[in-house]
Parts: structure tokens; sequence; C-alpha cells
DNA sequence: AAAAACTTTCATTAATTATTGAAAATTCAG
DNA sequence: CTGAATTTTCAATAATTAATGAAAGTTTTT
């Protein structure tokens, strides 16, 4: 395969894999972008290979700076600035993980601890308690998990994948 | 907190966790919905319940279908259909994730696979194909466990989930 | 076989989310 | 301070995705 084509599939794959994780097309594909970048990019170096605005390009990295997945870095003699994307894939998957489980885990944890105050003793609550309480159990269990990897390195990993897969 | 207004409030929010993981809101709602009802529901009842159309029940409860997560159930002497959500918080994990597996995470594997084969060995070669060789070992490793999660039961997970956190 | 009860489809419409691009703001060199 | 380079904002527009509801399709009953 030319390379090329693979770097656009690539681009393009990434982008895809991000919209149905709720991160939006253009963010991703300009993380894959600086991802298999060598050297850092400029703004006008992205907004060219992605074909893309100015404003839909500086948001964008905007937010994948907030991620702490993309850093700016200064050239001397140049006022422009330049993008750099961490390529340590687990350090890249702890700060997703991360940021997602902010956003994520932890507001329905605090949903599930307010309405198991619902009152009442029906069936009908009786299930709903149930439901709430199992709910809640899970998700802090995968909390726990989540915490736990995304103070890890990579080297945790593997030893638990070993001892989970055997 | 008055049972009407948790229960809304856990519909409600069960529907934003679900958009942000590229489930769409009103399939996320129906789920919730089946999940705390101590019995079956008809169509009609979670279109008045969720106040949506016939039409969009319909598309959303048979996406859960196929997700596997909601059965359709039959009452004697009723002609209409009754839906019913599994309630083992284990099950419907598992399917979920099996669900996401499959269209998410082998479609990567693909891509990655094909990509790799890009032709060359500039710098900017180099750097692709060892972002996209890491990328593939750090996804695999993430199939296995999902595979193995998808395959256990809650007991194997708790068990595991000891091991990791000493 | 016709009517009634119910389910499914799908073109239209609505809602949401992403993108553009020009204008405003900021930064920096002289 | 002034002006050029660059970045940021944001109202307008476009693209995408979801929801409606009436019509078509099924299945069951009489």
């Amino acid at each position: 395969m030319e390379f090329n084509e693979a770097k656009n599939k690539f681009i393009q794959n990434w982008g895809i894999l991000g919209s149905s994780w709720g991160i939006n097309r253009t963010m991703a594909q300009i993380h894959a972008l600086l991802l298999i970048s060598p050297n850092v990019l400029s703004t006008e170096d992205i907004m060219d290979e992605l074909k893309i605005s100015r404003g839909n390009a500086n948001m964008n990295i905007r937010a994948l700076m907030d991620w702490g997945i993309v850093t700016k870095e200064y050239k001397v003699g140049e006022r422009r600035d330049f993008f750099n994307a961490d390529k340590d894939i687990w350090a890249v998957a702890r700060l997703i993980i991360k940021e997602r489980s902010k956003r994520e885990i932890e507001p329905v944890l605090k949903v599930l601890s307010e309405v198991k105050k619902a009152e009442g003793n029906t069936e009908e609550i009786e299930t709903f308690k149930t439901v709430v309480s199992d709910l809640e159990s899970f998700t802090s269990s995968l909390n726990g998990v989540v915490e736990k990897f995304v103070k890890s390195d990579e080297h945790w990993f593997y030893k638990n994948l070993l001892k989970m897969v055997k």
C-alpha cells in the first residue's frame, strides 16, 4: 500500500472511531494526524492537511489540549504555535480514560446515589431500588479499575492481563 | 425524594449517558424504563411513559432487541407484544461490551493491519509504522480482556478485580 | 374473506451538532 | 505606540442524526 493511501485511511478511520465514542470527527482526525507526524505542526499545516477551516482547527486543537493529549510547542524565531501529540499510546489511553471517567462515571454515580433515596415500598419502588443499587455497585467497581488503570503503567497492565487470562 | 421524581431523573440521565456513548437517547431511555419496570411493557406503555411516537418507539425497541438486552414476551389472551429488559446488570454489561467490541474494536484491528503495510522508509513512514504497530498491540490486548470479560461471570470479574487492586 | 388489532416502514420534518469565515482580540517586533 | 502576524470567538450556515405520523403490512379473530 502506498504511504499516502495508508495515512489517509488511518486518519479517516480514527475519525470514524472517534465519532462512535462521542468525540467529534475532526478532533479525532487532528489527533491522528499529529500522532503520525514525526515533527510538530502549525495550525495552518493542520488546516491544509485536513482541509478544514481555521475556526474548526483552533477549537478542536484546544479540546485536545484540554484533554492533555496534545501540547503546544514553541520554535525559536517562529511566532506561530506548533502542536505535538504524545506518542506513548499507554499515556494517551490513560488520559482519555481519565477524562471520560470524569465526565461520565462520576456524574452517573452522583445520580444513582441521589435517586436511590426514592421513598416508598411498592413492588415498583422495590424493583427500582434493586436496579439502582446493582448499577451503583457495578459502576463503583468499574470506577475502581479505571482509577487503578489511570495511575498505572504499561507494565502493570500487562502483568494483570496475564493474571486474568490464565 | 418522591418516587416519580427519582424515576424520571434516572431515565433522563440514562439517556444522557447513552448519547455520550453513541447510543441514541431514546434507546437508552427505553432501556432505563424497562430496567426498572417490575412487569413487562407494551409499545403503547412505552410511548405514553416517554411521550414518543410509535415509529420512534418501534425502531428503538428493535435496536435494543438486536443488542440482545431486551426481549419480546407474550401474554396469554393478549395480542400485543410486551417487552422486558434483562435485569442482571452483569449480563447487560457483557452484551453491551460484546456489541461495541464487534462494531468498534474489530474494524479498528482490520484497518491497522491494512495500513501497517505502508511502503517506504523515510522518517515519516517509520513514525507512522511505529504508531500503528503500538496501537495494534494495545488494541489486541484490549480485545483480549474484552473477550475474556464477555465469556465470564460476575464472580470471575470480582476475583480479578481483587487481584488487580492488591 | 373481511374486519380488527397490532406492528413496521419510511418520506417528511425537527432537533442537534459541527463547520465556516469574517471580525475581534491578542501578541509581539520595531 | 503602531502595525503586522497570529489566535480566538461567535453568529450564520451546513451537515448530520433523530423523531414523527400516516400509510402499508401482518397477523389473528370472527
